[in-house]
DNA sequence: AAAAGCCCCTGGATGC
DNA sequence: TGCATCCAGGGGCTTT
């Protein structure tokens, strides 16, 4: 999927037009990851009030409960005045009198989840575990070293699983530990004050840069316009196995990790 | 309790 | 060209 840049990106393309319309009607076509959990015709009428983010999760907030999006590996959303006919890969359709918010998910691994409140069992089950943002100051350095401490696992399996920091997904987590001189297999607790100061910064880094070029390291992703960001942000590690560091030339290593593959420079994260 | 593995699903790339 | 295999941006759930 889409990480966080590509997320904030989504929203950042759509939140404005969309606050203040009247739900018309909610379409759902195939079955996501989860049922909406409510009937969809219920919603009908209610007002949107605004679009927020919670790490991967955009929140659609309405006048009355709030629906919770996630792209999951694969989708894209659009926001369409005239929406023409539904393709095999659009799954919901979000009709409002300003336009429809239609996503598009090929692999299915998104969602579309109703929730009466933030608070409600359906937005807690699927919000309450994540970790800080990291690109708010609610990324606390003392907190983030503290986080790494309590954690036994590969840095770059608990920058993935979110529970710390949330957002940072399978690319940017091998760029965040090369930027940070970091080896992806360290464990959390093992990496000293110093060290996690240099990975939190280029948490921040490598995401809000990513954000400021439009989402842009994924091959197919596209914003709510379909416009597209095909590798404009150039990866250090990511995809580059065998390939010269940037840096250093040595080869880049891939390797797995809760099969997922991880790319780092072995000269350049020693440890 | 925390960490590791297991799936969900489809399409594109690669290999024989 | 055709078919099989592998791989992919996530993450909740189940098993160790």
């Amino acid at each position: 999927m889409p990480e966080l840049p590509e997320v904030e990106v989504t929203r950042l393309s759509f939140a404005d037009c969309i606050q203040g319309a009247h739900v018309v009607a909610l379409h759902m076509g195939k079955a996501l990851r989860w049922p909406l959990g409510v009937d969809p015709d219920v919603l009908t009428g209610r007002t949107v009030q605004g679009v927020r983010r919670r790490g991967k999760y955009l929140l659609i907030h309405l006048s009355e409960g709030l629906l919770l999006l996630h792209l999951g590996m694969s989708g894209s959303v659009s926001f369409l005045s005239k929406p023409p006919p539904a393709g095999v890969h659009d799954h919901v359709d979000l009709v409002t009198d300003r336009g429809t918010l239609r996503l598009n998910d090929p692999r299915r691994f998104g969602a579309l989840v109703y929730a009466a409140s933030q608070t409600a069992p359906q937005a807690t089950k699927l919000l309450g575990h994540l970790g800080m943002e990291p690109l708010s100051d609610d990324f606390d350095l003392t907190a983030f070293v503290q986080g790494l401490k309590a954690k036994q696992a590969p840095i770059k399996q608990v920058l993935l699983a979110g529970e710390v920091v949330v957002g940072v997904g399978n690319i940017y987590a091998s760029e965040a530990l090369f930027l940070a001189g970091i080896r992806p297999t360290v464990k959390a607790c093992n990496i000293s004050k110093p060290r996690a100061a240099k990975l939190h910064q280029a948490v921040r880094d490598v995401l809000a840069r990513a954000v400021a070029k439009g989402g842009s390291t994924l091959k197919d992703f596209s914003n709510a316009y379909g416009e597209s960001g095909y590798f404009q942000l150039e990866a250090n590690v990511y995809g580059r196995t065998g390939e010269p560091c940037r840096v250093c030339s040595t080869p880049i290593q891939m390797i797995r990790q809760g099969q997922r593959a991880t790319f780092y420079c072995p000269v350049c994260q020693k440890h």
